[in-house]
DNA sequence: CTCCTACCTGGAACCGGTTACACACATCAT
DNA sequence: ATGATGTGTGTAACCGGTTCCAGGTAGGAG
């Protein structure tokens, strides 16, 4: 049905190698000839199939992505600043979610390999790694580290440390952390780091947990203020929390950030608009989703890394929902 | 490097064709024979490469998908209804954003045929008629309708109507309407009716222009009571736009919804989670994800279809951006 | 007039699966 | 005994590219 190599062949006059060899670059091919063969492409409107060609090179123009959740704000903006890299540079994506499930990273790093993808970027917890090195294909984790990998990701410790102090600068007395899935590595490391800033300073530290989803952080928010009721600084393990959280601080009738001080994280897009703005500890998604694809090219050409992790620095948004510094 | 059919074959000490038959459970194989085939698999841990099997199959286990944006958090939900219903079928998505770009979608269209995709579901404008059937693989259109293609949408025009009304239900006399992007087909069809709704019941009606992202919400929120200052309602052309004009609202000292009523378009997740609660016409998106891949599933397997075109029913969630009827 | 080299091209093998076909053997009815 | 039928298996061709290698021609050097 669709055109092949040895139609542009027959069409051209010439064998299908020498077609091959016009359509690479490689190898002699006399200027009239390669007039001819370029024609005939054109003509038959042949664009090469990339399935053959993965076979026989045993390599894809095929990159395999696994993402937690693509419903989850955060990952799309890696997803984009991924995908945006790698297509400038020819390469197309195959993506999972993985919903955090090992069973799932597993299932979609074997149908990568059967695919021979060239590239794995990937957010998972377990480095699974004598499957890794079975499929013998560069990977990159996004937003995860382990030790022997090489990973992109923001420096949650300073996230979470950075979180803590700008609420103690702000006045907060009695703060509320909310804790998200403790397996989930990163969202561990921000709660570790806010939770020991914030003994350190004295004041009064509850924690209290939340899955990091929508329906989640509904759910968790409904009864923060039963247990807590003075709250008067939240810091919620991500934005979509933060946000619920805001919603059940006004619906009870606390001012934001008058009575409570609310800091989230990620700073994903819709945190600037909600009223009051959301102030967060923002991570670069988007250029940590670029940086992976960057560093996983290098790989693929076998160029050397500088680092085997590349940590980009966090920072904090301030908006309305905590106070000005003093007041 | 990787185990073949052949390395199993040695291993088992017959035939490639045999461990094809095997692996295939087509025609005659021995049951010791079989024993032996199945044995070797799990020893040599062999998955079959999908790229050799899609070669000479002519196709292959991928589909492709095209999305305008996947930061815009109403595709992710259609994604993974399209990905999770894929996945338990066995197949794989090869996704691509494009924009809006005709241009992107061409490419994607293209090399989607590079790679032998079985099926493609996209939310694209142009029907791209004559490239679609030169590849000659099914489409479903999601979110978008031509008419000669199969589609998966949402009433637009019910959901422009049920908007309108429901606001002037609640009292608004001075509306102002957030038009999004009009070549959007059906953000197109909800101005339409809304407008249409609206001028038939005499009220005042301002239009209003937004793009639909995040960034251009925000710009266009702000600006938005410089210019109809006595606006009582918004309907905004999507939630993202909603929740910013929202925020305007009440950063502007209004109360919503008593000075402001607002409503939506889409039931984003995040619509819920905001403060206000936001009302808004929802657009059931995983389900029409999952509806997409079912009706390409379907023609895939050469099945019939009842229907070339498929409507799911939107639905007014009352929130508290509106008020309760009467008051 | 050789010989060497650079240029140009096609045949054939190969990548790793699938399948058409041929062949071998056993069983059973005639 | 004869052949039809059903099982079980291997050989080889094929999918559509790429690449190795061999062979042919032309031009320049010796």
């Amino acid at each position: 049905m669709a055109t092949t190599i040895r139609d542009v062949a027959k069409e051209a006059g010439v064998s299908a190698a020498t077609v091959s060899r016009v359509l690479n670059n490689s190898g002699y091919a006399h200027e009239d000839t390669r007039k001819a063969v370029l024609d005939a492409i054109q003509k038959l409107n042949y664009r090469p199939n990339e399935v053959a060609r993965s076979l026989y090179k045993q390599k894809s123009k095929l990159i395999g992505l696994i993402l937690p959740d693509i419903t989850n704000p955060f990952f799309p903006a890696l997803a984009r600043g991924v995908e945006d890299y790698l297509r400038e540079h020819g390469y197309r994506l195959i993506i999972g979610n993985s919903d955090e499930q090992l069973e799932q990273e597993i299932d979609y790093l074997d149908t990568f390999a059967q695919h021979n993808v060239v590239g794995i970027v990937a957010s998972i917890n377990e480095p699974h790694s004598d499957m890794l090195s079975d499929l013998n294909v560069p990977i990159v984790l996004l937003d995860r580290t382990v030790e022997e990998l090489p990973a992109v990701y923001a420096d949650q410790f300073e996230g979470g440390r950075l979180a803590a102090e700008k609420m103690l600068e702000r006045g907060s007395k009695e703060i509320t952390i909310i804790r998200g899935p403790i397996e989930v590595r990163p969202v561990y490391q921000r709660f570790v780091s806010s939770f020991q800033v914030l003994r350190q300073a004295g004041v009064k530290v509850h924690v209290f947990d939340s899955k990091l989803s929508f329906e989640g952080a509904s759910k968790s928010a409904s009864s923060l203020f039963e247990f807590y009721p003075n709250t008067d600084g939240i810091l919620a393990c991500n934005d979509i929390v933060a946000v619920a959280m805001m919603n059940e601080a006004q619906r009870t009738g606390r001012k934001v950030p008058e009575d409570v001080q609310i800091i989230g994280f990620d700073d994903i897009s819709i945190s600037e608009l909600v009223y009051p703005g959301l102030s967060t500890i923002r991570q670069p998604a988007y250029e940590m989703g670029e940086k992976a694809a960057e560093i996983l090219l290098k790989k693929i050409n076998q160029q050397v890394l500088d680092d085997l992790h590349c940590q980009l620095p966090v920072q904090f948004i301030e908006r309305q929902s905590t106070r000005k510094v003093g007041e």
